[in-house]
DNA sequence: TTTACAACGTA
DNA sequence: CGTACGTTGTAAAT
């Protein structure tokens, strides 16, 4: 299943690996890298410089894997270099006691971790460092040391490494004697020559004025030493040479003070160092006190080897069963009670999916496969029997295109206790993909040979026919499954039990629902998609033909190069927004452009862009209609990172509605044969509702309960005056506030939107929160919260993990602060109609009406009404809806009716 | 043939 | 310098 590798550490001997850190040193550029604001506990302590500290420790843990470690720290600010100097240091401002009331915390982490440290009276950490590094390499030691101190480059040399924090608490650059010498033009042990000359304004230490790193580097490499260089500095000519002369004694001075102290008198020697890992007790007890989950899961991750083990692992008796043999090893091997793994192959989408391959197997050890459409009919009735039996469990990774399949069949699913792909995504929702591959690698440490992979969603095919690796794969892959189930299982449990209540009540039975919804897809009108098509590809012709008689000759104006040709290069005008391959055409540009300069040509771009897109929209359509003649699109629910569905082949959540023309496209969409039309029901502003109850701001909340329009209620209060008096305006300004709150909007991007300056934006944004003060309240600590614990979390306890959070990237950064305020929001809305579907389903299977549901659009839910069915239909989905969870305000629902879905909207 | 990017549709 | 998606077409990379 695997292949033979052969480990680095089972050829190169293990020398013992001291990794020795500079406590002060790390937790003060923590200290200046990490907003505190961010990093306080709710019982007010400061934590940025603990946080980042651990995070840098456990990093370097992970990344380095010593076997010996150790931290110093400095005793206090007097050393023998404040002795010799009393200016030592002496610029430096007293370290805030935000600071310093940190460092006990730090060394309690240390504790937990059973890490030592190590200080002495008089010196500084470096000094310390430098002793034991000393010490270690009589043992034999390799040592790294990690710091953000310069003065330890002149420590490197053959098995002496200085890993140091180039910026912030996460870039980190690694200084063997190449790279020394590379970075500063001098080896090691010539760094001290290299350092006295330049001075370290940090330490207070002037250097020689005009003399920076070349200078100093290009004398210490041409007369070899600082010595050399003292003894013959008469022969150095120019302004630099007298700048030279005249500092001599301060260069002198700096050179004795660098110099890193290596036989400090230790009460403890390297050998002790060993590091056994950490004491679990205490690393709970310590990390909860100073709230860091997410620290705390990161260290599990690091214990729990991260490298995969490169060897398959599985070990399974896997026979092929022939007809007649499947209903004996079901009966002996998958009984009630006993979970099996299941995996398949075959065809799936478009609401359908064909069988080619049937594995399962159990933790026994015990494998099966067989081909599903050679049984007989005894084996035939036997699977489907215990397919449908909800008390024989059986774990499937992506359960959906099974079902479709099954169906298809004629075989029922019931009991799936778990599904790990949505289990996985539960757990990180941000993941790119959930391939079985690569959670098998991620959770079991293990590779998995997958030719035929199941998984991915897109259509898949066994090309492999009656391969015996193929099957042999196929069981593996059931095992590997149920292997995963507990795997997930274990991390999952290791938080609280919102996530496997999530799973069990919302995800898991949402799939059938989903399935169901594809299965059943919407009618489509092919001729009228058809004459809409011939429509929009004459206004494609019409607006390319305008736009080729202004320039004068034909191009490709689907093409954004060419079209930066001619409007930047040949039309010569005003350039626009900088991107990669040079000015954006977008159509927000040129609509400025054209306001600019009313070149005629930028209307029929605009024109022809709009069309264009249009006729791709129908094309795309047209292309997946079914025999049938309806559209089955696929639903996916391990996508959007904040638990939203999304939708595709096609997408039937973008289908235009924003202009009169995009939403003919919507007629397309009409009543099945055999329905009297289609129903419409959303959410009204459901994710400013959710502000409202996140916030409990009072005032937000009465707006939803005044009765009036909910943007024109808001404005009312920002502006004093009267909800009926609001004008146009004003209601416009707020309604883009309100929306704009919930995705992080700056002020920039406020005043974009709005044509306003950013000075009042700034204002408006003021007034609002002047008012609305639980809002910005509870949007700042939504950021704090997510960067201490790492994630956010729904009304539900659907978590997202941001750790860009504490990026030292300002965008990365500030990017995953407005996915932290978004995140709650949309996450919420769609935990809240998530639950209603669900709703909707069960009340629609325990009525005798025949109506169905056929999509969802975030905050829509399209049905087909059976014939007079309407009035219980709408009441029966006003309900559900209207009662999925009980927010602070009501959750209104709008409904229309009509016979197709343009019809229906309202 | 695959990949990256720009652009644009929705909530 | 606004979150979350999927699809299209072009152009470059393979």
């Amino acid at each position: 299943m695997s292949y033979p590798t052969t480990r680095v550490a089972d050829v190169v001997e293990t020398k013992p690996r001291l990794l020795l850190l500079d406590g002060h040193s790390l937790a003060y550029r923590a200290f200046h890298a990490l907003p505190p604001e961010n990093f306080s506990t709710s019982t007010g302590q400061t934590t940025n410089a603990v946080f980042g500290f651990t995070s840098m420790l456990i990093n370097v843990l992970r990344d380095e894997k010593p076997t010996h470690i150790a931290v110093a720290f400095d005793v206090s600010r007097q050393s023998f270099r404040t002795e010799q100097y009393a200016d030592y240091k002496a610029n430096r401002s007293k370290s805030p006691s935000e600071f310093t009331g940190q460092i006990p915390l730090v060394k309690e982490i240390l504790d937990a971790l059973r890490i030592p440290y190590v200080e002495a009276a008089g010196y500084e950490a470096d000094d310390v460092i430098a002793t034991l590094t000393a010490q270690a390499r009589e043992a034999g030691m390799e040592v790294l040391i990690c710091t953000g101190d310069r003065d330890s480059f002149q420590l490197v040399r053959e098995g002496v490494t200085v890993l140091y924090f180039v910026r912030g608490v996460s870039e980190m650059a690694r200084r063997d004697r190449a790279a020394v010498q590379e970075k500063f033009g001098v080896p090691p042990e010539r760094y001290r020559d290299y350092a006295a000359l330049i001075g370290d304004p940090s330490d207070n230490l002037p250097g020689v004025p005009g003399v920076g790193p070349k200078t100093a580097a290009k004398w210490i490499t041409e007369f070899g030493s600082l010595d050399e260089l003292v003894e013959k500095c008469d022969q150095i000519k120019g302004k630099a040479g007298e700048n030279l002369r005249a500092k001599l004694a301060d260069v002198l001075r700096n050179y004795e003070l660098n110099r890193l102290v290596d036989d400090v008198s230790l009460p403890i020697r390297p050998d002790a160092f060993g590091w056994q890992g950490w004491d679990r007790e205490r690393v709970h007890t310590v990390f909860d006190a100073l709230e860091f989950t997410v620290l705390r899961n990161r260290l599990y991750e690091y214990l729990e080897a991260p490298e995969p083990e490169a060897e398959g692992g599985f070990d399974l008796s896997g026979e092929v069963l022939g007809a007649g043999a499947v209903a004996g090893w079901l009966d002996f091997h998958a009984p009630a009670g006993v979970p099996v793994g299941l995996a398949l192959t075959g065809r799936f989408g478009r609401g359908t999916g064909e069988l080619t391959g049937f594995a399962v197997a159990t933790a026994e050890g015990a494998a099966a496969w067989f081909d599903p459409v050679a049984l007989d009919p005894a084996d035939e009735a036997a699977v489907g029997a215990w397919l449908g039996d909800p008390e024989r469990p059986k774990v499937i990774h992506d359960s959906k295109p099974a079902r479709l399949a099954f169906t298809a069949r004629g075989w029922e699913l019931a009991g799936v206790s778990v599904d790990t792909a949505l289990s996985a995504y539960l757990a990180r929702p941000d993941q790119r993909t959930y391939n079985l591959t690569d959670l098998a690698l991620r959770y079991l440490h293990r590779e998995l040979k997958v030719d035929n992979p199941v998984d991915d969603g897109q259509l898949t095919f066994d090309g492999l026919g009656d391969n015996t690796e193929a099957e042999q794969n196929l069981m593996v892959q059931a095992r590997a499954t149920l292997d995963l189930a507990d795997a997930i299982a274990a991390e999952l449990a290791r938080e609280d039990d919102s996530t496997p209540q999530l799973l069990e009540t919302v995800e898991l039975p949402l799939v059938e629902v989903l399935a169901a919804m594809e299965r059943t897809g919407i009618a489509a009108d092919t001729e009228y998609l058809s004459e809409l098509e011939a429509h929009f590809a004459a206004e494609v012709k019409a607006a390319a033909q305008a736009a080729y008689g202004v320039i004068g000759r034909e191009f490709n104006l689907g093409s954004p190069k060419q079209l930066q040709e001619i409007l930047f290069g040949e039309l010569d005008l005003p350039k626009t927004k900088k991107i990669k391959t040079g000015y954006t055409t977008d159509a927000d540009s040129l609509q400025d452009l054209f306001v600019k300069t009313q070149h005629p040509v930028l209307e029929h771009l605009l024109r022809h862009r709009d069309v264009a897109k249009l006729k791709s929209t129908v094309d795309g359509l047209l292309k997946s209609v079914s025999d049938d003649g309806r559209i089955h699109t696929t639903f996916f629910q391990t996508v959007a990172a904040t638990g939203r569905l999304s939708s595709t082949d096609p997408n039937l959540q973008n289908v235009p509605i924003r202009t009169e023309e995009g939403r003919r496209i919507r007629r397309a969409f009409i009543v099945g044969p055999g329905y009297e039309s289609l129903l419409t029901a959303d959410y009204s502003q459901i994710e400013m509702r959710i502000m409202a109850h996140l916030s409990q701001d009072e005032l937000l909340i009465d707006a939803f309960n005044s009765g009036f329009d909910f943007h024109s209620a808001t404005a009312s209060s920002v502006f004093s005056v009267a909800p009926e008096e609001v004008t146009a305006d004003q209601r416009r300004k707020i309604k883009a506030m309100n929306y704009g709150l919930a995705y992080g909007l700056s002020e920039f991007g406020l005043s974009q939107q709005l044509g306003i300056p950013t000075a009042e934006a700034r204002q408006l944004k003021e007034e609002y929160f002047e008012r609305f003060g639980g809002v910005r309240d509870y949007l700042r600590s939504v950021v704090g919260q997510a960067s201490r614990d790492g994630y956010t979390a729904t009304v539900l306890g659907r978590r997202r993990y941001l750790p860009d959070l504490t990026s030292d990237n300002r965008q990365r950064r500030e990017m995953a602060e407005r996915m932290a305020l978004n995140a709650p929001i949309q996450g919420s809305a769609a935990d809240i109609i998530k639950v209603a579907m669900l709703g909707i389903d069960t009340a629609l299977a325990g009525s005798d009406l025949k109506s169905r549901m056929l999509l969802q659009v975030h905050d829509e839910l399209v049905f087909e009404v059976a014939p007079g069915e309407r009035e219980a239909l709408e009441e029966l989905v006003r309900t559900q809806m209207g009662g999925a969870y009980a927010l602070a305000v009501p959750l209104s629902v709008s409904v229309g009716v009509g016979r197709d879905w343009h019809a229906a909207d309202h």
